[in-house]
RNA sequence: GGCUAGGUGGCAGAGUGGUUAUGCAGCGGCCUGCAAAGCCGUGUACCUCGGUUCGACUCCGGGCCUAGCCUCCA
């Protein structure tokens, strides 16, 4: 078992050899915390959350932090067009991003860093960086001096002089030379902000990272994930930071960068304004639905999601479930994962294959004649399937696929007992009408030996 | 302009130098009062032009097209 990543840093996959098998670490840029998260922002929560749950399988020790940014210009935009506290913003919003990952089976990393909460660290960096003369202050300003590093760009494959001659930015006048960024700014009375050898200020984006992954992880760390769009500038700048501080040759060994969700082939984002909110989509589809449908192409490859996509999830999520209650396997059985799913996952994440894997093993499971067999195999698909984080919770399942509130259970309980009483007398007209008129209303029934099941149509609940 | 990724069956989406991806949809069958669900069977797809090779969707080169980064962004 051998797991394999491709690395941003060399454009290859790479057998993954952790520094040390007894404490491997693991950096993920999480959000910023002023709204609701978008499917954008929840395909590195999930992918990486497989990580996790994959190297805990091979390593004892696998410390996960995920960040929270909760200091930030977003959110003081926020907090002061919506006339409340920084605080309330950045607490509400947390609470939302925990809530709203719980849904799509995103377990809690094992530490969850605030920036907040790591000023004394972000400004002892800026210090040494300053002593070792690859920072300097300027007009309240602190900025990394990127022309005391050679290796800059080396993670992007950016030549400076040529980013420099195609700058769009204003230069600020402050600035050495226009590729410097910022790590300490000023901060006026109505922005947050903490003293400083530089004054009354706050940190710039970047330097949290670099702080909190020395504070909880090590100036040198296996495994810094996120978004492809960090690749530049926010995780070149971090490599500068780290190991100018630190002094050191590597700042994070494997680079993993997670491809674009896109709607229409367009990437999602907000200057788009076709986000997807995640808050939002839970109302009608249920999250292990949005789990699967990002789990179903490649992390690096784009992700086009579509109403249609995500009824197929459903839809195929329906009958895994039904295979597996099916199957008679109860639920803790202490069966091994199937090595073809673990071999498909360790091959750089290829959650694809892997699902193909699963959906192969439910095929034979729902073939077996023979009950123990079946029953072995629905338990080879549950513990399979654990490791993607899916098929864990049957009734949580069947309750969200009800859950629309358009519907009104009891009544359609009330409906389908009608609808038996006339099958029961054979007047099926009567039935039929019955269930006509659920069908319009987007409500599936099947008929089974213990009774009448019922279930929104997949996609029409919205 | 610089850099990056990609073009696979009706759709989504893996993968491989010569053998079935998988899912959804469709079609036929079994089952069912009829359905639904399920199961069985069914579809030989790989942008284009050259090259390498006994053989390429898979390797190499040119072209066309798409998306992304270079500015806050997962």
């Amino acid at each position: 078992m051998a797991l394999t990543l491709y690395n941003t840093l060399t454009r290859r996959k790479e057998a993954f050899v952790p520094q040390d098998p007894e404490r491997v670490t693991m950096y993920a840029c999480g959000p910023t915390v002023y709204n609701y998260a978008h499917i954008g922002n929840a395909r590195p929560a999930v992918i990486f959350d497989l990580l996790y749950r994959l190297l805990q399988r091979q390593y004892p020790n696998v410390v996960y932090a995920r960040n929270i940014t909760d200091v930030d210009d977003k959110i003081n935009a926020a907090a002061h067009e919506q006339g409340i506290e920084i605080g309330v913003i950045t607490k509400r919003f947390t609470e939302a991003y925990h809530a709203d990952m719980a849904a799509l089976g995103v377990g809690p990393p094992t530490v969850e860093p605030r920036a907040t909460d790591h000023i004394a660290e972000i400004v002892a960096m800026i210090e040494r960086l300053i002593e070792r003369g690859h920072a300097y202050a300027a007009e309240g300003h602190v900025l990394f001096d990127v022309g005391t590093f050679d290796d800059y760009g080396a993670l992007s494959r950016r030549d400076r002089r040529e980013m420099i001659a195609g700058a769009r930015v204003e230069v600020a006048p402050y600035k050495n030379n226009p590729g410097d960024f910022v790590l300490w700014k000023p901060s006026d009375a109505t922005q947050p902000g903490w003293d400083s050898p530089w004054g009354r200020g706050r940190p710039g984006w970047h330097i949290e990272c670099s702080a909190m992954s020395a504070a909880h992880l090590g100036e040198v760390i296996d495994i810094h994930a996120g978004g492809q769009d960090l690749v530049f500038p926010h995780h070149e700048n971090e490599v500068a930071q780290s190991r100018c501080c630190h002094g050191r040759e590597t700042f994070a060994r494997y680079w993993l960068h997670n491809g674009f969700v896109t709607v229409e082939k367009r990437k999602m984002s907000k200057s788009l304004g076709n986000t997807q909110i995640v808050h939002d989509l839970l109302e009608h589809w249920p999250g292990e639905a949005m789990r699967y449908l990002l789990l179903s192409a490649h992390y690096r490859q784009p992700l086009d999601w579509s109403e249609s996509a995500l009824t197929q999830a459903v839809t195929t999520l329906d009958r895994l479930y039904r295979t597996l209650a099916e199957s008679g396997a109860a639920g803790d059985t202490g069966a091994e994962p199937d090595p073809a799913v673990l071999a498909a996952l360790e091959d750089d994440l290829n959650t694809p294959a892997a699902l193909a894997e699963i959906n192969r093993l439910a095929r034979e499971t729902a073939q077996a004649d023979e009950e123990t067999v079946r029953a072995g195999l629905g338990a080879v698909l549950r513990a399979s399937s654990a490791v993607l984080g899916l098929l864990q919770d049957p009734e949580a399942w069947m309750a969200a696929r009800r859950a629309d509130d358009q519907v009104d259970a009891e009544e359609i309980e009330a409906l389908i007992e009608q609808r038996n009483a006339a099958r029961k007398a054979r007047d099926f007209a009567a039935a039929d009408r019955i269930r006509d008129a659920l069908a319009e209303r987007g409500i599936e029934l099947e008929d089974g030996p213990e009774g009448t099941r019922w279930q929104v149509r997949a996609g029409g609940g919205a």
